[in-house]
DNA sequence: TTGAAAGCGGTACCAG
DNA sequence: CTGGTACCGCTTTCAA
């Protein structure tokens, strides 16, 4: 059970050089002899020295590594963001390090602070569905840490930010709703406070407004957690199946919510999509082999998480402190299936 | 842009103290005043101090951290993993850095390495399929790492390992589909390296030798990349669909293959179970709701991470250089739906 | 072209 | 009870 570690100062030692000779030899300086840098390289690869990066980290103030702060894991929408974020920083060196809120505001504030005690040189954040305000990453930002946001995020804070065009995802697939020939159109969402809630809610209504349907204020039902536990989404469902005149079609904003209220739809042996249509955002890899089939309003999910992490790694490397901040949105794709199609008659 | 991070030797400078005592006082040594002691508190608290842990790493060797290994993240398997591991690391003060293999073994080598050369406490791997020889983590470990081995486990190197009864849950996936009445059943699996695979087939094996079934040779079909190319996956269900005699019912022995699979029988409209039945190891959230509903053996994936973690973490805090390792088997659990049941006729 | 020494932020040993 | 100091491993002036 011994560390193995060699050090620079055992090179030195070795080859009777100082530490600092050893060091620039191994970082390639111009300032010393050709046989002294073979020597030490050589000497290191033999005994695969390797840089022990929480020194460097410490002297440099750089730890080359990257907080990633979401609401959670199991959800096909993050995973692939982590892919995607993942591909920029294993090419780059980057570690990264993952947090989960659990939709928690107290937890994720407490996540951006261990992030920072970590001394992470970035940080990626999509906001929990219960934030209501950001002190806790305001005041990392002004300590000088940068920030990406993506997904979720808030404009109380000045940051890049990567979304999706979520007014129109939510209006295309409403239109088709529309289109199919649905009138009552209800919306199952995530909290108010998020911006994809209001944003998919802004696209849900100016469709149907376009189409001079209107919306019962029950017809939008909201789960605070974004769906995180069956109940809310159940509740919310049961909500709209109680109600004297209940929807014919379903909007669900959300991966979580989608599945949820497929699945509740088929515990009641209700019939999609002829007692009840559904369609929503969702990034489950083949909603083709749901029952019926899902039609889905389908996230970039992958190049989201690419660009965050190539903007926020931009912004670490740059010097000029980011003046302006970029809002890359990137589109939506909308699949038109079975569950949506409204039958004859 | 300031960084508005304060330091031990601010505190002693303001206090008039030495950064020792300082020191001492935040840690609560017994040998400081009460008096000196509240003094310090208050200031680092007013202050909002917080110590530098690069710097207590770098000092102590340990980094409070763990570095995971995994072959791919959007997996619900292996997101699951995650979410068990972090409920243990979370409360426990480490901090989760994940890599993924993309089932290569020269990516899975290196990533080895990088966790090292961060200086994690400690290492959760689940193996790539690609991986024949496990050299690298036996470096690492000899290194004085510890590491729990969870999933795709190999004997080449003796840690601890999480694993999940796979041999009995592809007996039983097996014994139902026999007792359903079919007769030629196939198997699509990951590599033959792999610890999974073996296991799995061995418990079908079983299964149909007790029910003197014979299995041709091409009736197990090989995905050699464990289902993450859609192509893979194809080309095996392509193969026993081809066979003079094809198989009436497939076991599929990964997440990734089952889906891919399923779909490709959907995409082939092949009906469902009534030309071929399909069961395998899936951990989707929501397997009922595919057409037709999903019989699946599902994996306690978030117990195997959290146990994988306990284990590590004691590893870790534990003094006493573990003699003999922990093999953890846990239980899977059978769901019998509609895509395995005979139909009359 | 090379070396001595200071320092990144903490911790811990040894004195006093 | 408190202070001085060396050190973790590496980088970086400043001198030689």
């Amino acid at each position: 059970m011994k560390r193995d570690t060699i050090t620079i100062t055992d090179i030195a030692r070795a080859l009777q050089l100082s530490s600092a000779t050893v060091s620039r030899a191994l970082r390639d300086s111009y300032q010393i002899s050709e046989a002294t840098k073979q020597l030490v390289k050589a000497y290191a690869k033999q005994h695969n020295y390797h840089p022990n990066l929480l020194a460097q980290s410490l002297k440099s103030n750089k730890s080359k590594s990257i907080g990633l702060l979401i609401s959670s894991v199991p959800n096909n929408f993050f995973a692939e963001v982590i892919n995607g974020i993942e591909s920029i920083t294993y090419s780059s060196g980057y570690h990264l390090i993952i947090t989960q809120s659990h939709e928690s505001q107290e937890r994720e504030a407490r996540n951006i602070e261990h992030l920072h005690w970590r001394s992470v040189d970035g940080m990626l954040v999509s906001l929990s569905s219960e934030t209501t305000e950001v002190s806790t990453l305001q005041k990392i930002q002004s300590a000088g840490v940068p920030i990406v946001q993506f997904d979720r995020v808030s404009d109380d804070i000045a940051t890049h930010q990567v979304i999706v065009d979520n007014k129109d995802g939510a209006y295309q697939l409403t239109k088709h709703l529309v289109q199919s020939g649905f009138t009552r159109i209800a919306q199952i969402t995530s909290a108010p406070v998020l911006s994809i809630t209001r944003e998919r809610k802004e696209g849900f209504l100016t469709a149907l407004n376009e189409h001079y349907l209107s919306t019962p204020e029950p017809y939008i039902q909201h789960c605070l957690h974004g769906g995180m536990n069956l109940e809310e989404t159940e509740h919310a469902l049961q909500q709209l199946l109680d109600l004297p005149e209940p929807p014919e079609a379903i909007f669900t904003a959300s991966d979580r919510i989608t599945i949820g209220t497929f699945a509740g739809l088929h515990k009641r042996n209700i019939n999609i999509p002829g007692t009840m249509a559904i369609a929503g955002f969702c990034n489950f890899s083949s909603p083709e082999l749901f029952h019926p089939s899902l039609t889905t309003i389908r996230q970039p999910a992958f190049e989201m998480g690419k660009a965050a992490a190539e903007l926020l790694i931009g912004l670490i490397e740059s010097k000029k402190n980011s003046r302006g901040f970029e809002k890359r949105v990137l589109p939506t794709e909308l699949f038109i299936r079975q569950s949506s199609v409204k039958l004859p008659g």
